[in-house]
DNA sequence: CTATTACAATAGGTATACATATACAACCTA
DNA sequence: TAGGTTGTATATGTATACCTATTGTAATAG
């Protein structure tokens, strides 16, 4: 019996991460009634929680959007969310348990098959298997959602970060050398291995915004 | 003409902080609605989006109560706090203006002031200062927001934290070696530094918790 | 005397009605 | 013709009514 309010979050939600709905996009309270087929009331609770996330903004009497972020706040959230991976390593490599070393193994399995196929779907996939494997292993759990939801806002913008030729291996080895350092127990050396291979995505940021404004 | 909603937040945002509401307190809406003078809706609003913020949390037909943070979930606020100042720190020394480092020495003075007097209030508004004019100084917003998150949850739990003798003249003398060293452009220093002054806190947290249990 | 069930009261969940501000368009005036 | 003002439509903000689930209490049965 779960509630209205808390469906259309989790929709809505993802909506926002897929790109279906895209920052700035308008959501209309009579339109979101039509669409899911409830009143005002759980939609208004929805879109109010989804503020207090950083996802949605209102404006009095002006209804809500999906949230704009401009490059300085991208680059920022990039930033903030490079040094909470590198953290995630630092717990992992400290907290780290058998169980969490074989799905970190495996993800980095996933990585390096997919970018032999040079497959860029399935490598997102086990790109985001390899984070979440390692989130895991932190045993943090504040740390985990604060990773989430700054996953959901910069997912948006990342649509076409793997085009650039060759990236896919190279991601891979930067995955291998961290994983290799958080199994070892050298939690500082992962941290900033992690730091930096995240902020590499954060550079070439200002030039994938560009694309997507075209 | 601000929001119903809006004013609520942060009118009970300030109430938990500051004590009044403590972790596990039932928000009744009918209470509200005779507090406040406004019919449930906006009640409703600020309660979900003080959910989506963390600091609330509901079980359906149940309503919502103060969120209860358990002892090893404040450790890991803490964990992740202690982290977000270092990078604070870090982020601070590379971007520091002349304002900025007026503004620290300032607050770091302050503390020094207080200390001396041993005036408990005086030093836990000075290390406030301290700490935020840290903040400023990084100019990234996302990182500002999320420390005065973890700030707001942190806070009803450390209400008697200085009361072990001598804390006062070693904080300060902690403050003053990370001033420096975000002074002097050691980012990755003052990082380590300030991540160990917070978790030195956060070490007697268990302590703490089990006075307030009395 | 204790345990279980049923009923009533209460509080949260949802729907809807009402109020008001904003935006857009049309018309009037200069 | 251009600009401003006014009126109307629409969408947000707020209030309230209704429904349902949960909880507590009382009564009855074992």
């Amino acid at each position: 019996m779960t509630l209205a309010a808390d469906k259309l979050i989790a929709q809505i939600t993802q909506e926002i991460s897929s790109g279906v709905l895209r920052p700035g996009d308008q959501l209309e309270e009579s339109a979101l009634v039509a669409k899911f087929g409830v009143s005002r009331t759980p939609i208004r609770e929805a879109i109010r929680a989804m503020v207090g996330l950083g996802l949605l903004e209102t404006r009095p009497r002006k209804g809500a959007i999906v949230r704009v972020l401009t490059t300085k706040e991208l680059l920022d959230l990039f930033e903030v969310g490079a040094g909470l991976e590198g953290m995630a390593c630092r717990l992992a490599a400290a907290a780290l348990t058998q169980k969490d070393a074989e799905a970190i193994e495996k993800a980095l399995e996933n990585c390096s098959l997919a970018a032999q196929t040079s497959d860029k779907v399935l490598y997102s996939m086990a790109n985001l298997e390899f984070h979440a494997a390692i989130h895991a292993a932190t045993d943090n759990h504040w740390l985990i959602e604060q990773l989430q939801n700054i996953g959901i806002h910069i997912n948006p913008y990342r649509s076409l970060p793997y085009d650039i030729r060759g990236r896919l291996a190279k991601s891979t080895e930067e995955h291998a050398v961290i994983c290799e350092a958080i199994l070892s127990g050298e939690g500082d050396k992962a941290s900033e291995l992690m730091r930096d291979h995240i902020m590499l995505q954060g550079k070439r940021l200002p030039a994938v915004l560009k694309l997507l404004a075209q």
